[in-house]
DNA sequence: CCGTTTCTCTGACTAGAGTCAGAGAAATGG
DNA sequence: CCATTTCTCTGACTCTAGTCAGAGAAACGG
C-alpha cells in the first residue's frame, strides 16, 4: 500500500511536471487535446466531444480558436448540414507533429541519465504497469451480434480458428450459432471493450434449465496475458447463472491450450463428448454454484 | 520509447482521474494541499510557501479560507511578529485524515480485480520505477561542511563505518579531515539533496596539482541502488578535474565491498598504500582524464 | 535611530476549463 | 407536413489557480 502512494506521488509530480514543461504551447491544453483527437483523417465534432467528454459549447469555441489559428478547418458535413466535419490543415498536421515530437522528448527524458541495465528495468516494469492497469479498463458488455463491434470480434475469432487450427477451420463444418442465437432469450454475446475500440467476445447459448453453452471466447493478441479471458469466463458464468442454468459446458480444440488451462483452472471438469463439433477434441462442463435466494 | 509514451498516457490518465475523484473535497485542491502540508505539528506560512511554491498573496487567500472553514488557526509567531504560524484545528486533522484514507482508497482501487499474482507484479513494478525516477530527482551541490544537512550526512557516515567495521570506528583514530579541510579552496563536500532532504555526501581534498583525495563517500540506505554513489563519485572526479587535480586517490575498508566493487567498476586501480590510515585495507588511484582545452 | 529587509495581506487582474440555457438550422418519424 | 430530435453555436456565468503591485508592520544592521 504504502508502495503504491509512493508510486503515485513520484509519478503524478514528475511526469506532470514533464508534461506541463514538453506539452507547453501557445495555447491551451485543451486546444491541443482536440488537435491530436482529430487526427489525420478529420473528425465530427460530436466524435470528439463524447470521447474527449467535452461540452458542445466548450467544444465549439476551442474549434473556433483552432480555426483562427488556421489549424483545423471546420465545415459542415455533405449528408448531414448539421454535424461539422474538422479537418487538420498542412500547419495543424504540422503542429500535432511537434506534439508528438515533444511527447517524445518527454519520454526520452525519463530515460535520461540511466544506464542500459537500468533502462531496461525502467521499460519493463512500464511495460507491466501499463497493461495491468489497461486490463482494469476493459469493459465488458452485452453487445447485439449484429453490430460492428460484434462482427469484428467474431471474425477475428474465426480468422484466429483458420490460423491455429490443424486444418484450418470453415464455420460452415462447424456447429452453428447464429446472430438469432446469441440474442436474449435464446442466448447472449458479451464483448470487451477498451478505449473505444472492441477487444474480445464471448457468448452463451441457454438451453432451458439445462447446461448453457459457452460459444466464441476470444480475446485480443494486443491484450493477452491479462487475464481477460479469465474475466470474460467468469462474466458468462454469471450470465448463464442469472438466466437459471444450472451448469456451462463448452468444447475446444486441441491447439487452444490456453484456453484449456483456463477451464481447467477455473474449475472445469472435462466430460465426455455432449455433441459432435467436428473440430473438437475436448469437451469441459463446470456446475454452477446455486444463488443464495434459490 | 513507445512503452514509456503509452505508459505515460496510461498512467496520467488513470492516476489523474482517481486522483480527482478520491482527492475531490468541498474545496480547491489547492487549499487540501495547504492543509497537508502543515502538519501535526504546524507550520510557518513561509515554509509552507517555499515548499508549495506558492505565491504570497495566493497563500494569503488559501488560508483565510482554512480558516474559515475552521481547518486550521493563523496566529502570529510569539518571537517573530511578522510570520504566521498556522495550526491544524481538531476539525482540521480529522479532515487531513480524511484525505489519508481516501488516498489509501485510491490505492487500493488500483489493486483492485488483480490476482495475487497480478498484484505482485504490479507492486514491483511500482517500487522499481518509484526508485528509478526518484533516483533522477536527486541533485547534487556543493554544501558548507557545517550546515546541518552536512552534519547530518557526516554523522550518518561515521555512524555507519562504526557499525560495519570489524573493530568500530572512531575519527579520532583516523585521518582527519576537518570542516577547514573541506571548503575551498583546501577542498570541498558535495550533498545529494532529495526531496528536501540531505541523502547522501562525499568529499575533497585538493593537493595542488597532485592527486585529490576522495573522502566521506556516503550514500542514505532508503537510496541504494540507484548508483547515486557512481554518480557522486563522477561529481567528484569532475570537481577534482577542474580544480587542477590530474588524478584522485582513496582508500577504504575490506568491509565496504560495494564501494570497492564501484571503485573498480568507474575505473580506479589498487595502489600500495599512499597514507598510514588506520581502518584502510585497500587504496586506489584513478588518473583523470585531461580537459580537451588543457 | 533610521534605512533596509522580511513577511503578510489586500486589491486588481488574467487565463484556463468548464457549465448552463437557449436559439437556430437541419434531419427524422409518424 | 408538422412536431420532435439532433447538432452546433452564442452569451452569460462560475471556479480554480495563479500573478503582480503596493501597503503596512515588524525585525535587523550598522
Amino acid at each position: 500500500m504504502a508502495t503504491v502512494r509512493r508510486f503515485s506521488r513520484v509519478v503524478t509530480q514528475r511526469l506532470g511536471a514533464l508534461n506541463d514543461e514538453y506539452l507547453a504551447r501557445p495555447r491551451p491544453l485543451g486546444a491541443s487535446r482536440v488537435l491530436y483527437e482529430v487526427g489525420e483523417a478529420g473528425a465530427d465534432a460530436r466524435t470528439i466531444r463524447s470521447r474527449l467528454g467535452l461540452d458542445s459549447g466548450y467544444l465549439s469555441r476551442l474549434l473556433r480558436r483552432l480555426e483562427d489559428e488556421h489549424l483545423v478547418t471546420v465545415e459542415h458535413d455533405a449528408d448531414d448540414h448539421r454535424v461539422r466535419v474538422v479537418r487538420l490543415t498542412e500547419a495543424g498536421r504540422a503542429e500535432r507533429a511537434e506534439l508528438d515530437r515533444r511527447s517524445d522528448e518527454l519520454a526520452r527524458t525519463l530515460l535520461d541519465h540511466l544506464d542500459p541495465d537500468q533502462r531496461g528495468r525502467l521499460i519493463d516494469a512500464m511495460a507491466t504497469i501499463e497493461r495491468l492497469l489497461t486490463a482494469q479498463l476493459v469493459e465488458i458488455a452485452v453487445e447485439d451480434p449484429t453490430s460492428e463491434a460484434a462482427r469484428f470480434c467474431l471474425q477475428s475469432y474465426f480468422a484466429e480458428l483458420d490460423d491455429r487450427f490443424d486444418d484450418g477451420f470453415d464455420p460452415d463444418m462447424s456447429i452453428r450459432a447464429e446472430t438469432e442465437d446469441l440474442v436474449p432469450p435464446a442466448g447472449l454475446l458479451l464483448v470487451a471493450w477498451f478505449d473505444g475500440h472492441p477487444v474480445g467476445c464471448g457468448a452463451l447459448k441457454f438451453h432451458g434449465r439445462g447446461p448453457a453453452e459457452i460459444k466464441r471466447m476470444w480475446v485480443s493478441p494486443s491484450l493477452r496475458g491479462l487475464a481477460l479471458g479469465r474475466r470474460m469466463l467468469r462474466e458468462l458464468e454469471r450470465a448463464a447463472a442469472e438466466a437459471g442454468a444450472t451448469a456451462v459446458r463448452l468444447e475446444t480444440n486441441q491447439r487452444l491450450v490456453e484456453a484449456i488451462g483456463l477451464y481447467r483452472a477455473s474449475g472445469y471438469r472435462e466430460v465426455s463428448a455432449f455433441n459432435d463439433e467436428a473440430y473438437a477434441h475436448h469437451w469441459f462442463e463446470k456446475v454452477l454454484a446455486g444463488r443464495d435466494d434459490a
